[in-house]
RNA sequence: GCUACUGUGGCUCAGUCGGUAGAGCAGCUGAUUCGUAAUCAGCAGGUCGCCGGUUCAAGUCCGGCCAGUAGCUCCA
């Protein structure tokens, strides 16, 4: 990067020192305003920056508003900002002085002989490693927006105090901002919660309860057209299919280690302590049914790979404050899978998995904006959230790691995000508010097989133990429908609409023409319904646009004369007069390749 | 689970200082038969999320619960 761009926001580095000196304006603003309040830490992040705070008021708009003003200012005073250092003893005395707590505890935690830098900007001085703007001048009075205010707890850490987090964005003018802000709104539209309502693809009902959606005709018809091509398209690949069943006897999870690692995330039926009675529990996951598939009778190396799929209904007992529409939920259903393996066949099995994944991903037209990750254990969890020797977990890992580095795949690594029982690559894709979830998963599994007693007898006689992947190909449907939606503002490809075409007569006397095309267009397996209310030729089209239906086909007296529809689609295209014919064959030719134009 | 905020017909919203609920869209009925994003008229629709308290009187004030939103924590 040359001289003069290193001072530009196009270096990533310069944008966060830009946030990062913006954390401190905001900090300086607040103690300015309130004394009293306490700093805890103030980072740039991916989009903006943040500071959390221990104020003994909650920040409400009209606060955030007083910051801002202040902010103004120091933004205007050009202050410069100025880097010093202490050594140990005397960077706590003068943080407990200042009382700053939350700064002191930082400060004990930080290594011996670690360097323990400050930043000082007027009457203001900070911890912090920085680096920083020169001074606060270079931030434009009217060039960033305090976002949201919001609980967090200290350190990450829900036992502790929880502290209130103030997020801004801001930029190096004001034209840039309101670009931002104006992106972040067209966003905010694709919201799946707003629009799959809107859609009438999903509802909630207070009765039911919270992450327990109801899905419309709509949506059910969009899962299902994914559900049967998921389960077809599996089938190609060599999968067997299963049906196991959605709950078990407590005796299940036990042996999984589910009852040890899992028990509070599940929907149990009878009374867990009790020994004497029978208890149940929903299936939160479907492996340990699944296995029981393989074991059904003796195995030989030469049933190996077998591939199990399964359209699976999982239930599992979130916190109250996770739900999100179709996002996170209670109850959901995933394209799940489990390989059972000779070591031999692991990579090129892994492969396939994730060529799978992509495959669909890419069909569906989300696989560029995924990102991978490669979830490992935390050594320091050992035993506590993880099952296994330290020794299993790292062959899992190296074998994973190898597998992914002669793909060639890009991915980042996520320390402490593995499943109980082995390490995950994760495929993730953001929402429209930039949060992260995954959606599709493969795993590998050294542990499980073990545990529940599988075996094969190899070419040379002996009983070995298989390894196992766990993975999903299109992953959760509701999770996904959400994605989808959100991807494409509602309009989905054609071929998983749930209404693919309206047919339309202009007149009473073009109703029977068009009744005849609406069966003759589902017989070609084609969805399609007429509109025949008497409404003007402008409503009905207005009404199928905001439905998002793909092809609108206009007849009026002209097109029955010459034997023709008129076709419009819900971009504003007009295809002009085909004859449904013509017509039929180029919609059966697009459902057939998932075409995504229209 | 935690912090903050929100809850008025299917949807979007109004409702003053506490005085007994209002509009648009959607729906229904009728008229209209109109060629590419909203034809006109009429009708109907609400225990103001639920329970309790304060008060002569609660959509409005207070408490609890339920549900929703953002974030934190969690996410096999």
């Amino acid at each position: 990067m040359s001289e003069e761009n290193l001072y530009t926001f196009e270096n990533p580095e310069y944008r966060k020192t830009f946030w990062h000196t913006c954390s401190h304006i905001m900090a300086q603003a607040v103690k300015r305003l309130w004394p009293e309040v306490q700093l805890a830490i103030g980072p740039a992040i991916e989009e903006g920056w943040y500071y959390d705070f221990d104020a003994p008021f909650a920040f409400t708009p009209e606060h955030l508003e007083q910051i801002d003003g202040e902010m103004k200012k120091i933004c205007k005073e050009r202050i410069r900002l100025e880097r010093s250092e202490k050594p140990r003893a005397e960077a706590i005395a003068f943080m407990q002085a200042q009382n700053e707590p939350y700064k002191v505890e930082l400060i004990e935690d930080l290594p011996e002989d670690a360097v323990i830098s400050f930043y000082t900007q007027g009457d203001f001085t900070d911890l912090c490693a920085g680096p920083h703007l020169d001074h606060t001048g270079r931030v434009r009075h009217n060039g960033f927006k305090l976002t949201k205010s919001c609980g967090a707890y200290w350190r990450g850490d829900s036992n502790r105090k929880m502290l209130q987090r103030i997020y801004g964005i801001g930029f190096p003018s004001k034209e840039e901002l309101e670009v931002y802000l104006e992106k972040q709104a067209e966003a905010l539209k694709r919201d799946h919660n707003k629009l799959g309502r809107e859609l009438e693809f999903f509802t909630t009902v207070e009765e039911i309860g919270q992450g327990l959606p109801i899905l419309l005709p709509k949506g059910a018809r969009v899962i299902q057209k994914l559900q049967r091509w998921i389960e077809d398209e599996e089938q190609k690949r060599g999968y067997l299919l299963t049906k196991t069943p959605l709950m078990a006897k407590r005796d299940l999870y036990k042996i999984s280690g589910h009852w040890d690692h899992y028990r509070d995330g599940m929907f149990i039926m009878g009374d867990p302590d009790d020994e004497e009675k029978e208890c149940f529990a929903l299936r939160p996951m479907t492996c340990p049914f699944q296995y029981q598939v393989y074991l059904n009778r003796a195995r030989s190396y030469r049933d190996l790979p077998m591939r199990l799929g399964e359209t699976s209904t999982l239930f599992r007992n979130e916190d109250s404050g996770e739900m999100h529409g179709l996002i996170r939920v209670r109850q959901f259903t995933i394209s799940e899978g489990h390989l059972v393996l000779r070591p031999d066949q692991l990579e090129e099995e892994f492969k396939g998995c994730l060529e799978l994944a992509k495959y669909v991903l890419d069909t569906v037209g989300m696989l560029e904006n995924c990102t991978f990750r490669f979830s490992q254990w935390d050594p320091a969890r050992a035993g506590i959230k993880y099952e296994g020797t330290a020794q299993q977990w790292e062959e899992a890992q190296s074998v994973m790691k190898t597998i992914l580095d002669n793909l060639g795949l890009e991915y980042e690594i996520g320390i402490d995000e593995a499943a109980f029982y082995g390490p995950k690559l994760d495929i993730q894709y953001k929402n429209v508010f930039g949060k992260e979830d995954t959606i599709v998963t493969i795993q590998i599994d050294m542990l499980l097989a073990q545990k529940f007693g599988m075996e094969y007898v190899d070419a040379d006689g002996q009983k070995k133990t298989p390894y196992i992947i766990h993975r999903t190909s299109l992953g959760c449907y509701e999770r996904t429908l959400a994605y989808l939606i959100e991807r494409y503002a509602g309009a989905l490809p054609l071929w998983m609409m749930p209404e693919q075409v309206r047919v339309m007569p202009i007149t009473d006397r073009a109703h029977d023409y068009c009744k005849n095309l609406v069966a003759e267009l589902g017989n070609a397996g084609i969805s399609a319904e007429g509109d025949y209310r008497s409404e003007k030729l402008g409503y009905k089209i207005r009404e199928a646009q905001l439905q998002k239906v793909p092809y609108m086909l206009v007849v009026g007296d002209r097109d029955m004369e010459n034997g023709t529809v008129s076709v419009r689609t819900r971009k504003g295209d007009d295809l002009g007069a085909m004859t449904p014919a013509e017509f039929t064959a180029k919609c059966l030719m697009e459902i057939a390749t998932k075409s995504k134009e229209v």
